[in-house]
DNA sequence: TATGAATGAGCATTCATTCAT
DNA sequence: GATGAATGAATGCTCATTCAT
């Protein structure tokens, strides 16, 4: 039983720590949070958050992936894939606002600051976001051959215009702290962009 | 002659200086970015920097604004405001992306580290970026009454989405080493948005 | 044990750099004292200075805060009071000589430096002193109450005069390197104030 | 006429620099007085002061000096060694106090900084404190010699005792802004040491 | 002679990291 | 494992001094 609690402990130690990281990363920025400050928040010593993550840096980095791993196991791609590329679009975005809503601090962590830390960071935050635009582009272009898209689409661009509206409007979720519905919201932006504004 | 040199000579010091600290932000991020390599890359003293710009906070300022000065002063909107909507889109979009292709470095700064240096700062940007929203809703709401738009749109949601679109393209255009053209890019963009991708 | 141990390093560690703080700063002055310095001289890294105290004014302020402190311990006038006033003002002469004897260097610092560091420490330094002068002036005004000191006396000049006594052979105590007896010096002080020098 | 101007101006240039870093350092120390203020206050330019002063140091020493000499100038003991001993004593204290009043600021610097500036500069007013200390012990050997004062005084003690209390009340004088009659004072002065305060 | 733009040695302070307990 | 006192490399900034004009 008390080796039980210990590991519970141990478990819980590590997570009181990454939450702490991320409120105060997402609060202060990653070079204005203190190692001293994540230490305080999670009610742990200097010297604990180095028995769990080898560095500042490191610690960062596991929240990172963290984030991206739960939005990819949130929004399951290959379960959609069946449907009409309109209704898989807004589904990926409604998918991906919801978890947005859900986890506004990660999702400020993930999505302001990976860029300017560190150079490794950011070619790996460009290579997931690059294997984001590669998924959509195939996604468009499945639904050219299945002639549910315009034929003289730029497959290319339309998914890095997609790929722009979600950390925008992940920006916008995450700033205001207003709660709103990303089923609605995605139905709205979807619509914009399978309809075009024109009358 | 000799006061024409030595304005000359404080001016060149000064863009000497800004020109090294744009690089090197841009490069390595505000918080890798020592003063003394600002110094050595602009071919000045280290005191020097300080005859020109309070501290390492301010010449980042500084540079920010004359990023978001020039921006405006390029796309001249009293110009175009009789063109069709879909034309003023086109050529705002456009003209942002000349802009950025030719200011890779400043866009890079003024984009990618802003928000997570400073408290003000970020206020700053956020200010900016909300004006550039207003003026894109006033454009998409007269685009409807015009009868240009469809008149179910929610104008203020269209402009995010368009205001999203500016600076990821612009994250592409500084990564890439690539030249593209950027009447064809925007004419491509303008075009989806308008006409949307359904067939 | 183990606590005690514990407590002992800590304020063992905290007195070094005082010692060694005092111990500089009374011979090199304030400003030609680097903090590297002084951590070198306490055994101890720079870094450490700063977990004790929070700059290097507010090092020098606690010096001399415990300097005063020390020194109105070391001369209890409740005990003295209702003695002749003559032997009231050699028992204060001789405590301050006896203490100044026995800390020259918190001396020299303490009364050397103080008023030409910082505004607010001058200040404080001038409320001190003000005090001792106010204090000295009632044991005078007693003086001639009772009867003991002509009653044509400036209460508060003469007082000035003794207060100007103590720092001056404060400077010369610390500055000699000479033993001396604090007893006989004060007694021959008094004498001379009390008497006058005239035949 | 023009190069008899130019003169002038050499001197009031030089004239103007002291001016203004005595009132400067008067008022904020040595160490808070920096070079572009005096500059400035001077109405010169910075490398200005470098062609008559070798450096900050100089500046101040040659302040002193100025500062010493004619306080001895001011006194001229040759001219009153026939009178009897205490008139001499009040000439001097009284002659000291009306100098520091004339000259508030310049006492302000000699009195209050000199010491902990530099290592060589301490040397040299401990010279010349000293040297005051021998001529007063002279006059008061003179004095018992005499038989105008008690034989069994200390001369040297006494001279210190008369000496710690110039600085003091030039504190005193330079401290507050009240003008005082230095004649008075230095007779009541006068009075209290030669008589004593016994009743 | 007078100037002030340019300089860089020097300094206080910070904070991620270590390690003895 | 958990801790936090101790550390020192790293950095932004200051200011006396220089020197080209």
């Amino acid at each position: 039983m008390e080796n039980g609690n210990r590991t519970a402990r141990k478990t819980s130690k590590r997570e009181a720590i990454m939450d702490a990281a991320i409120e105060l990363f997402s609060c202060k920025g990653y070079h204005n949070t203190h190692m001293e400050e994540i230490a305080i928040t999670a009610g742990a010593g200097k010297g604990t958050i180095y028995e769990y993550f080898a560095s500042k840096l490191e610690l960062f980095q596991e929240i990172l992936y963290t984030g991206w791993r739960r939005i990819q196991e949130h929004i399951p791609m290959e379960q959609i894939e069946h449907m009409p590329v309109a209704e898989q679009l807004q589904r990926m975005i409604s998918g991906h606002l919801h978890f947005f809503q859900e986890n506004r601090q990660l999702t400020r962590v993930s999505f302001l600051e990976a860029d300017t830390i560190d150079q490794d960071l950011m070619a790996w935050t460009l290579k997931i976001k690059a294997e984001k635009e590669r998924q959509l582009q195939e996604l468009i272009e499945k639904g050219i051959k299945r002639g549910e898209l315009r034929d003289d689409l730029d497959a290319g661009l339309i998914s890095r215009m997609i790929c722009a509206l979600i950390p925008y409007f992940a920006g916008c979720v995450v700033m205001s702290e207003e709660e709103f519905d990303p089923q609605q919201l995605s139905a709205q932006i979807t619509s914009a962009i399978i309809n075009g504004i024109k009358k």
